[in-house]
DNA sequence: GCGACCTTGCTTTTT
DNA sequence: GCAAGGTCGC
């Protein structure tokens, strides 16, 4: 992964020489941060009892310098005489806490340099949700009847699992029209993340589902007994376990006193269950501090809830203390013009406007482009015109709403050779001949799991599921698995197969810290496999060479496998392997991942409706306004430049009932004319005046055209 | 019981 | 386009 990308908050953040000695006060350092930051940085620093603070809510908008002021807090709270190992720091996702850490430390060892001192820095505990809980849940699995060495199902493993144990029950008959694996899980998740019981979640959100109740609890049932005798944890019994486990007074108030401040960053994005974490350990809020924008909630997808902050302050008794933070410093004020009109049209809101004083004349730009091909080109235009004129490539950022958005575009920059980087939707995990690798590893380190059993000796040529099924019986409740499979009776046609696959067992079991030894084992064993079972198998060694990589920085197996299911990569380059720190390569994101990041230059792609909002959150109020708030968040990436690019058709991949894939878009329904004076609207490329289209309003039709030999000139 | 072949479905965002 | 699921011949 590249080293962070954005710039953080440049124009407040004080460059080394404003830090300076001064006469044992702690504070000098912090002049540069303005009232409200500064208040909220300090706020319960210097009582007699750090830990005496009660709570604090800080309400940051977009820009307001959030993760720089939980960074000068953290780094205030060190330099105050806080232990960081005592120091909790939570966020959603990984390239948050990264973010976080890294800036944490700059203000740390800045700090620290100028009073002459040197103490390390480290914040030992900083890392999303699942990580630490996957960390805490392994240090306290004896006392909680885990087994420590529990391996974690990703999201394709528990959809595997659920189907198996759906089969079991007699659930897969195709004609009931049960609901899918994916859909099961989907339902378990928001279940078990919400609070909510099943029937009300079944009522809200998965209606279709309804009528199946009965037998979803009973799979739901089985499912949590297979995972437990299987000993694996899905993402979210990382969360759940936690939870429990804290609930319980006893182990709550030891593992809350383990710390002395728990800061959350992106509260918006958290959700029941994850706040019932904290409430678990600090019941009280004592030396608690939650960071969060309502007006950047995008996430309610995984079962988080708005309510989690709005209702923050009162579940204390004095409530939270509430700190809001309105100055932007990152856009200018057209674009915030813009943005804040964008969010002002929300059914419910409750921050206010973000102002700033970085003023501009140059409002966001709205352009309309014929059609995906075109967009690509203009996009491509625009970002090698930018860097002409000095912006680095780094600086820049292509945005969309789905990661299959920018299939053009990255044909385009190929063809042009401008090399990027793409962050979010990728599905490294969910690769057949990953899994596979994963699946021996994650047997090794845990023999009991069943599932990566079966898939693993599934590899083997001859042995099918009946097979399979046989040894993993026979292994099942047996007092010693492995020599139940050592001595196990395989058809002939597999012996010599399943000889040298027994031995790089044993091998893989009996090993004492031979990482990444071990990983170079498995490729090399299933080399061969690789090449029978894929035709493509050349393409897909160069995922596992990149594996075998990742695996290489890790200290071992099971740091390893924990790590990669909780940290999958996130990004790819068009380039083999990532670009180093030196290089200039340009940004391409989805809007989830774009998350806390800022760039010079923004494009936004596909700003028509079907893509923002996405047609597949249609179906409720509630949904339409998270997918505003995702345009809201995408166009405050912005520093001094954007631009949202309008298609008058696009390709879709919902349509292909009727055969027609390529539709007319309508400009995102979040921009109504009310709005247009906050851009500038344009045609691109520019056209001779006869045949102009207007720029403004993009055709107001819903026809379809078929134009199928350009559409499959994506796939080639 | 295995595995080659065909059909069907599914296509969002993340831990 | 791709993967999962089902069917059917060996």
């Amino acid at each position: 992964m590249p080293e962070s990308l954005p710039i953080p908050t440049a124009s407040h953040r004080p460059p080394p020489h404003h830090i300076r000695r001064d006469n044992g006060g702690v504070s000098a350092y912090l002049a540069a941060l303005n009232a409200e930051q500064r208040r909220a940085v300090e706020y319960g620093v210097g009582l007699d009892k750090l830990s005496e603070a009660g709570p604090l809510l800080i309400i940051a908008g977009a820009g307001s310098g959030k993760t720089n002021t939980l960074a000068y807090r953290v780094a205030h709270l060190v330099l105050s005489g806080a232990d960081p190992q005592r120091i909790l720091l939570l966020t959603f996702s990984r390239r948050a806490a990264e973010e976080m850490v890294r800036r944490a430390g700059h203000v740390l060892s800045q700090a620290l340099d100028a009073r002459g001192r040197r103490r390390n820095a480290a914040l030992p505990w900083a890392g999303t949700f699942h990580s630490v809980g996957a960390r805490l849940l392994r240090e306290y699995a004896e006392r909680i009847g885990l087994n420590e060495s529990f391996t974690i199902h990703d999201r394709g493993d528990s959809e595997d699992l659920l189907a198996i144990v759906r089969h079991e029950l007699g659930l897969s008959e195709t004609k009931n029209r049960f609901p899918t694996k994916g859909t099961c899980l989907a339902i378990y998740s928001r279940t078990v993340n919400s609070g909510v019981p099943l029937g009300d979640v079944l009522k809200k959100t998965f209606s279709r589902s309804a009528q199946w109740e009965e037998e979803l609890r009973k799979l739901f049932d089985a499912y949590v007994g297979e995972k437990q005798s299987q000993n694996v944890l899905d993402y979210d019994d990382l969360l759940l376990y936690w939870s429990q486990t804290v609930g319980e007074p006893s182990l709550g108030r030891e593992i809350g006193e383990r710390f002395d401040h728990v800061l959350v960053d992106e509260y918006q994005d958290t959700n029941r269950l994850q706040a019932s974490i904290l409430l678990g350990m600090k019941p009280h809020g004592q030396g608690l501090a939650v960071v969060g924008d309502d007006a950047q909630s995008i996430y309610s997808f995984r079962a988080a809830t708005v309510r989690n902050i709005l209702d923050f302050p009162k579940q204390f008794e004095p409530p939270a203390t509430i700190i809001s933070l309105e100055r932007n410093y990152r856009s200018t004020q057209p674009i915030l013009d813009a943005s804040n009109g964008i969010i002002g049209l929300a059914a419910e809101r409750y921050t206010k406007n973000l102002w700033t004083d970085r003023i501009s004349s140059e409002r966001p730009k709205l352009v309309t482009v014929r059609d995906g091909g075109e967009q690509a080109q203009y996009v491509a235009e625009q970002v090698l015109e930018y860097r002409e004129a000095g912006i680095a490539l780094k600086s820049q950022a292509v945005l969309f709403r789905s990661s299959s958005h920018s299939a053009e575009l990255e044909l385009e920059l190929a063809r042009r050779g401008i090399p990027f980087v793409k962050y979010g939707g990728l599905k490294f995990l969910e690769a057949a001949h990953i899994k596979d690798v994963l699946g021996v590893l994650r047997w090794a380190e845990n023999p009991r799991s069943r599932l990566s059993g079966f898939r693993t000796v599934k590899l083997l040529a001859g042995v099918g599921s009946a097979t399979a099924a046989k040894l993993l019986d026979a292994m099942g409740d047996a007092p010693n698995p492995i020599g139940v499979m050592q001595n196990f009776d395989m058809p002939p046609s597999v012996a010599s197969d399943w000889a040298f696959f027994r031995e790089l067992f044993s091998t893989l079991h009996a090993a004492k810290s031979t990482w990444p030894a071990d990983m170079n084992l498995v490729t090399r064993w299933y080399e061969p496999h690789l090449q029978r079972i894929y035709e493509d198998a050349h393409i897909r060694q160069g995922d596992l060479v990149q594996l075998q990589q990742i695996a290489s920085t890790y200290t071992s197996r099971e740091r390893f496998l924990t790590e990669i299911t909780l940290d999958p990569p996130s990004a790819t380059s068009d380039e083999a392997g990532m670009p180093g720190q030196d290089d200039d390569y340009l940004i391409l994101s989805t809007i989830h991942s774009a998350k806390g990041q800022e760039w010079i230059a923004v494009q936004i792609l596909n700003v028509v409706d079907g893509c923002i909002p996405s047609d597949m959150s249609t179906g409720s109020s509630e949904e339409i306004e998270e997918e505003r708030r995702l345009l809201y968040v995408a166009m405050t990436r912005a520093r001094n430049h954007l631009h949202l690019i309008v298609p008058q058709r696009f390709y879709t991949y919902q349509q292909s009932k009727s055969g027609d894939r390529h539709v007319y878009a309508l400009l995102s329904r979040f921009i109504p004319d009310c709005l247009f004076h906050h851009f500038d609207s344009c045609a691109w490329p520019v056209v001779e005046e006869s045949t102009g289209a207007p720029a403004k309003a993009p055709l107001p039709t819903t026809a379809k055209i078929d134009i199928s030999a350009q559409v499959r000139a994506q796939w080639k």
